[in-house]
DNA sequence: CTCACAATTCGATATTTGTCAAATTTTATA
DNA sequence: TATAAAATTTGACAAATATCGAATTGTGAG
């Protein structure tokens, strides 16, 4: 039960957190690079590349580079330029925090 | 890795969920009945009345209400009047389902 | 060097959201 | 039944948000 005292501060924190998977197409981004992250278990290279995610959205590009800085603010990716392009990776250790404030004894 | 191959609809439920779980008063409203729900594991008697948290928080009544409903709609918590009062839970299932969200293989 | 392409920034706009005060409804009880 | 307390509804409004088009910047390839 990791929640019961929670600092303001982290409430705060965590609400951007929800708040940045909290729009369709920021999900799906998400959710995109956690698919990647997770394919890739074994093999090191957890990278994706978001203009091959761009293609599924219905959104500009402008609106794309928008969602991926609240994604990389919230914490929840870690993006890298490799050259032309934009790389991201998925922040495993929010990702665990999150995990557990799920996380119930009523399994 | 649950979350790979997701429906639209499923998309819109989920963003639903994180965006009842965005305000930072509608947080603090479900991460107190969770704390509740768990308090109660063993006693049957998860329920959690409303008017006790209302104190804690700086908004008023119609604002509370409003926030219930949205984590209601959301399917977080289950709500029940109870005489004058308004009680509410966790709903348990939906929990697992985000818990398993954030489960991955890099524990 | 310049061209093409990926990404970002900027400015604008329509929509959504959080909150409140006032009015209304529900329910227990004196 | 009359009152009070809890909750909800309504209407309003300021603030935040998602998105876009246009302009700009960064970068590798020819």
């Amino acid at each position: 039960m990791k929640q019961s005292g929670m600092k303001p501060s982290d409430i705060k924190r965590i609400t951007k957190i929800f708040k940045a998977l909290s729009n369709e197409n920021r999900l799906e981004l998400f959710l995109e690079i956690l698919k990647i992250n997770e394919k890739s278990f074994e093999t090191e290279c957890a990278e994706c590349f978001i203009t091959d995610i761009m293609g599924t959205l219905s959104i500009g590009a402008p609106t794309v580079s928008h969602h991926m800085k609240e994604l990389t603010n919230a914490g929840l990716v870690i993006t890298e330029r490799k050259g032309k392009f934009l790389t991201a990776k998925i922040n495993d250790e929010l990702i665990k925090e999150l995990a557990e404030i799920f996380s119930t004894e009523k399994s």
